[in-house]
DNA sequence: CTGAAAGCGCTAACAT
DNA sequence: ATGTTAGCGCTTTCAG
């Protein structure tokens, strides 16, 4: 680890030159065998390990994509300690598991991993980014510098950044946007999943009182509001205030509206993690679900299998959005497509017991 | 996305030098107010991203770590996909999450993710290697000389080029390990958690009969075995023949002690998943578990948590794992320290109905 | 406070 | 089949 040897030193101990030395380890059908041999043993001899960042400068690529994971990994991480505290020693799912499945594998997990082995079968290394930023949106140039292309989450950096790095190499997110955009967009398609919901819970259960939970400001969550209320409104429901789940708010929110006796026949979240809440809240009013009122989610996260009740919801694609990404980026990396595209995945949904069902 | 503007394109459209550019974007309190935004101005004009690779080559180091993941990710798949077979259109949980916790999470994502976490906070990005490997051992090169410092996870890559590696870089490898060698190891206290298995069989079920299952050959489930045998020996206990888990022959081998009429009052497995396996075949055959044998597991995965029974098992502190990895690498990869260790960590145990308990 | 210039280690023409 | 060599884009003394 002291200074480690490079091609020179490997070329001068193998009496052979730099360029060869470079041919054994990229292209060794290229070299003569006994060259080969003599090479190798001088780069074991030397503990020879050649420097990826002056190949990536050479070459002009990098081998590897980029995912930008930032936001959800920390706020996850702070549902547990809070900001500013440190982590517990030990925080994850080191109890009984079962608490912790809100936190790990969510919704991001389950797409990074799609992500992961869709690079791992291309041939890309992958590189996780998720720095403590500070400096505002530069971060992403930790990582926009290093790979061929980014795949980034919603929310954390903006679409000024994001087609600011674009113009360098592709980029895709992982949220709705309509056509014609400065990159790509991957996103689940919102709109059939509420109305799926909608459907099931009108049609199963001949409920008509709704009240759409949303998920702190976020294009999808918007995405499915819109889209319950435009199915409402084609029934001719009638559209109520929705309520913002923020964990300060929604236990107050919810006890009010038990007060006033208006609670709906159904809560609508824009998640699984909302719905989850939405019912220890709940819970803790001392209301049942799903007798008292159902209650259903979005996502199909493994949280919401395992909880009980099960959480009725609508599962994204999330291994085949990773997936997507990186081949969508890798296909513009090589220049073998070039218009970004805004791509929306088929949803089925799941019913479980959240909903009344059995 | 044709010609990346350079440190040179946006020092002469800022009319400076690059030295002032660099500053800039590093060093940001060494340049004039005026002329940082007139260098911020250029870079946004043209589109400059930095590019990392000749920051790291410049620099000396690359300010990140790496992780190679490759032979549980890889397996994992194959679970679903036949080696050779392209995996179905959608593999990651989309039915019913609960058949697929056994593929995800399991024991390296949750490593992986401890590890992720503390590259963040330590402000690192994370590269994740898996490419499939067309070269033989070779392939940690694309990583080794890509990072700071490297973890490894065992059985892919041999002692040789891990030492070789660490000549270069810090390496750490989940695994047992001695003293003294030459790279890093970390692992979780197979011995203790083997003798707390043991001893609550023994003590809480009165059990003295016992049939290890050992995972394929793998350190962690070889110093499992030993040490379950070595309590075994201390209590005057008889020792059994192991079982191998292969999946082709447990169910024989399974089939034939049952036939014979040798069950033992317990199969101790090395691993949850091999007693998820166990469990299968046992109830192919008619058997329950733990109305007719006992079964306990290994690890704490999340599949042994949510299965039917749920197992009994050691919990390894798996983010711990991967978040200590990464503080070694660092504090390594800048001379803070130099000798390589052997870190052994804590397990307990978490009692399910898999053992009989209620 | 800013500029000039020498590398960092490797690759890939182009020569031989 | 192998060698020469000019960059790749950035950082960082050292001068000014």
């Amino acid at each position: 680890m002291t200074k480690s040897p490079t091609v020179y030193d490997v070329a001068a101990a193998a009496g052979v030159s730099t360029a060869t030395v470079s041919f054994t380890f990229r292209n060794p059908g290229r070299v003569k065998e006994s060259t080969r041999e003599a090479v190798l043993a001088a780069a074991k001899l030397l503990g020879y390990v050649p420097n990826a960042s002056a190949r990536s400068l050479a070459r002009g690529r990098t081998g590897s994509l980029g995912l930008f994971a930032y936001d959800f990994m920390w706020n996850a991480t702070d549902r547990r300690a809070p900001a500013g505290q440190p982590l517990p020693a030990s925080h994850l799912l080191q109890g009984e598991p079962y608490d912790d499945f809100r936190l790990f594998p969510v919704y991001l997990d389950e797409v990074q991993r799609g992500f992961e082995m869709q690079c791992w079968r291309r041939g890309f290394e992958l590189i996780l980014g998720g720095r403590k930023d500070e400096f505002g949106e530069n971060i992403i140039n930790e990582i926009a510098g290093r790979v061929d292309g980014v795949a980034v989450f919603p929310r954390r950096l903006s679409a000024d950044t994001l087609a600011h790095v674009s113009r360098r190499i592709p980029v895709v997110e992982f949220a709705p946007g309509g056509d014609g955009g400065a990159y790509c967009h991957i996103t689940a398609d919102n709109a059939s999943g509420m109305g799926m919901i909608a459907g099931h819970l009108m049609t199963e259960h001949g409920m008509g009182d709704f009240v759409f939970v949303s998920s702190a400001s976020n294009a999808d969550s918007e995405e499915r509001r819109t889209a319950f209320n435009k199915v409402l409104e084609g029934s001719g429901l009638p559209l109520r205030d929705d309520l913002d789940h923020a964990p300060a708010t929604i236990a107050r929110d919810l006890a009010e509206l038990r007060d006033a006796g208006l609670f709906p026949q159904a809560f609508v979240c824009a998640s699984d993690l909302v719905a989850l809440e939405v019912i220890d809240a709940l819970t803790a009013l001392g209301v049942s679900v799903p007798e008292d009122v159902a209650v259903t989610g979005f996502d199909g996260v493994v949280a919401g299998a395992v909880s009980t009740p099960g959480i009725t919801t609508i599962r994204q694609p999330m291994g085949d959005m990773g997936r997507l990404a990186a081949d969508m980026l890798i296909a513009r990396s090589s220049g073998e497509t070039t218009e970004n595209e805004s791509v929306v995945l088929p949803v089925r949904m799941i019913v479980r017991g959240s909903c009344g069902c059995a």
